[in-house]
DNA sequence: GGCTTACGTTAGCCGTAACTTACGTAAGTC
DNA sequence: GACTTACGTAAGTTACGGCTAACGTAAGCC
């Protein structure tokens, strides 16, 4: 279950502010650092956590190194919460009929 | 945004792990907490993270308190990462179009 | 009233993880 | 080769959060 190491990773705030960041293309390091207000190294452990977590990918380019969303384990997470949802969604309603009908 | 409280709460795994025990229907906090190698007091707090998160409401039944998932938040974080994916996916398909011209 | 049940809350301990500073390194430039 | 750029990594500190033990409390039962 990938979405599980997905889901301790996007838990911190920093993390999911660099993921978000990605959303639109892909991006070195050291301009992600720029934006945010800690320090280029820590960047880069986030980074590797969410690497870790298959959520980001890497390429060399250069000197830089490219991050990019991945998108199977993103659409893993989304499948993830859609059908917790679905689910939820429906024991919800079955809750409230019940209580209907028996008062 | 909501949602960032919601995933905030996500990121621990005991924390995610009692509120997926509540996708099938309310339960109280004893029953959750004798399945899980925690205490008590450990589910308790927990399942005030999640109800300051908005992912749970809770409802008092005699001396229990039944603790069930809210699906509006749920639904929330269902559309962000629906609309993550969607956006991400478009961004990636984007760069690999261009890689395919541009060598 | 006294007892039990099923909770929430507080205090304090302890492990973890997020952060910075300092250093090492591969790739490009001259 | 010398220098710069853009990184990753290692070491060390600090702060946060998850846990238990102990206590307080409201509701039901006798």
């Amino acid at each position: 279950m990938p979405y599980r190491d997905a889901m301790d990773a996007l838990g911190d705030r920093t993390r999911r502010t660099i993921f978000e960041g990605l959303r639109s293309g892909p991006r070195a390091v050291g301009e992600i650092a720029e934006e945010l207000p800690v320090s280029r190294p820590a960047v880069s452990q986030h980074l590797r956590v969410l690497k870790e977590a298959g959520l980001v990918t890497e390429r060399r380019e250069g000197t830089r190194r490219l991050y990019r969303v991945d998108p199977d384990t993103l659409g893993e997470l989304r499948d993830y919460f859609d059908d917790f949802w679905s689910e939820a969604l429906a024991a919800f309603k079955a809750a409230a009929e019940d209580e209907r009908r028996n008062g």
